[in-house]
RNA sequence: GCCCUGUUGGUGAAGCGGCUAACACAUCUGACUUUCUAUCAGACAUUCAAGGGUUCAAGUCCCUUACAGGGUACCA
């Protein structure tokens, strides 16, 4: 069996986008699942977009999804260097041999003149295919341009009507008329490749067998087949996903929220949830059970299976996922995830590392974001509360309300409040006691609730109690009560 | 303009010529509860963009149209 090589290619232009996130990862299970090897190339020629912080971005953010790659810049590997911008000298020789095998050809073209050329079609209402007027100089001609000072360009010299067919793993077969395609330049006249044609000499040289990248390349796949063969080298097997859109069918875009992995990071978004999420963007699991590590979905994962229309990102359910994963996540390492958006908000040493994890514990369950958490948790800290909307007035000043209080700081002297058991027991009581007296057990609740978060809703008060302890709670009561 | 691709419910999707179109999110209803959440039980596409054709039989194959996305650079 051939070996498989497959590989993410971003541009340091900006931070790992969570469509470039879900191409690596489909490469990556296809490496996984094949026994192949996933490599990272950073395609940074574009010096003038190109940064060192994105770079660093685009390692993170593969990290934290977990898609760790065999071959890298940071890693090495037989076949760098991976970031191109150390490779620039390896394309020229490749665009001699094409010139010398009639595959290529400088061009002299002014940007004038092509503009000209442009303008026609248009007017004449025909697809734009360069005249090819350069495609045989003769050597007279060549010298006057040089001695003009111009600087040429190589474009390739495509074949005549021939026809491209490649079987795409994922869209099936597709076709390209070689008369659609107009000679292309491999080479600017500064000497740097095109993108065109760096990508075919970097996948060729670092024998990648499969390209799986965004439906955004097919049409370049067919120049790029030209380009392999042309080389005599052998062409690989190609995929093409369709793109992630916003809920608007546009692309995805910042005007949308989050787009960079990081952002997603940054709201508090776990990182297995987000590839999970973009996991199931084209993907299905054949057994149904959508919630699945990613080395189970590798196990699973057929990229023919793959579908091939493009699909909308939805917040809510990626919400939902999110959640779902909080739920289950390990307290230590939650409480850990967690704790910055507390410590943001609160001084979070009015807490000992125990009732940090408890609190987190009690609070985790609603949460979709892990910076919710912030706007649950004001009544932890800090002497007072704050009182929501006209909780103070429609809920601790009635009647009822107030005989509550006044029997739980009769009570409270029999209350243990380090222990959790007895203070749940001890609210049962409570609502016994009243509903015999024909008070609602959710009445009775509300009243303490009301009284020592300033809501109607939150976390189990019992273990709240057992957080803030005695001497905030009864304060808090005795605030509560109108005397 | 030209070329390529796509279109199953609000969304992700299964379906690959043959029972009442899986499953999940969202939404709605009900139950439970110490509130919110969660959980549990239900509801939610007479129809697969529209029209035509092939077939005993079509979401599934073919054609046309519409719409959407991509490409058409000395950007990647």
């Amino acid at each position: 069996m051939e070996n498989i090589r497959v590989r993410i290619a971003p541009s340091p232009s900006g931070n790992l986008h969570v469509g470039t996130a879900r191409t690596a990862l489909f490469n990556y299970l296809f490496a996984k699942k094949n026994n192949g090897k996933f490599v990272l190339r950073i395609e940074d020629t574009d010096l003038e977009r190109s940064n060192e912080a994105y770079t660093q971005n685009i390692y993170d953010s593969l990290k934290a999804l977990g898609l760790n790659w065999d071959e890298g810049p940071d890693v090495g590997g037989q076949y760098g260097p991976y970031q191109q911008s150390e490779r620039f000298d390896i394309y020229p020789k490749y665009v001699q041999k094409l010139i010398e095998s009639g595959h290529a050809y400088e061009c002299f073209c002014t940007t004038e003149e092509l503009e000209a050329e442009k303008e026609e079609a248009i007017a004449n209402k025909k697809a734009y295919i360069y005249s090819e007027k350069c495609r045989n100089l003769t050597p007279e001609q060549r010298a006057k341009y040089i001695a003009e000072g111009r600087k040429p360009v190589v474009r390739f010299a495509v074949p005549k009507d021939r026809e491209i067919v490649f079987n795409d793993l994922v869209k099936g077969e597709l076709k390209f008329d070689s008369n659609l395609i107009g000679d292309f330049v491999i080479q600017k006249s500064n000497n740097t490749p095109t993108y065109n044609f760096a990508v075919v000499i970097d996948d060729m040289e670092m024998k990648i067998s499969h390209i799986i990248r965004g439906e955004d390349h097919i049409s370049n796949t067919a120049k790029q087949i030209l380009i392999y063969e042309a080389l005599g080298a052998e062409v690989p097997k190609f995929g093409h996903l369709g793109m992630i859109l916003a809920t608007d069918r546009s692309k995805l875009s910042k005007r949308h929220g989050a787009t960079a992995v990081s952002d997603f990071v940054k709201q508090g978004y776990l990182t297995e949830a987000l590839v999970n999420f973009v996991a199931l963007l084209g993907w299905a699991p054949s057994d149904g059970e959508e919630i699945k590590t990613v080395d189970a979905i590798a196990a699973d994962f057929d990229i023919t299976k793959i579908s091939s229309s493009n699909s909308v990102f939805e917040y809510d359910k990626l919400n939902w996922m999110n959640g779902q994963y909080i739920k289950k996540m390990d307290i230590k390492e939650l409480t850990e995830k967690i704790k910055p958006y507390i410590e943001e908000a609160y001084n979070i040493n009015e807490l000992t590392p125990a009732q940090l994890e408890h609190m987190v514990e009690v609070t985790r369950e609603p949460l979709t974001i892990l910076s919710d958490i912030v706007k649950d948790i004001p009544f932890f800290f800090g002497e007072d509360v704050e009182f929501e909307g006209t909780v103070k007035e429609d809920v601790l000043a009635t009647e009822t309300s107030q005989k509550v209080l006044n029997k739980v700081l009769e009570d409270v002297d029999g209350w243990d409040f380090n222990n959790l058991e007895d203070l749940h027991e001890k609210l049962g009581e409570l609502r016994t006691f009243f509903k015999e007296q024909g008070i609602k057990p959710k009445e009775t609740m509300w009243a303490i609730r009301a009284a020592i978060t300033g809501r109607t809703h939150g976390a189990d008060i019992s273990a709240v109690i057992n957080i803030i302890g005695k001497d905030k709670f009864t304060n808090r009561i005795k605030k509560a009560l109108i005397s």
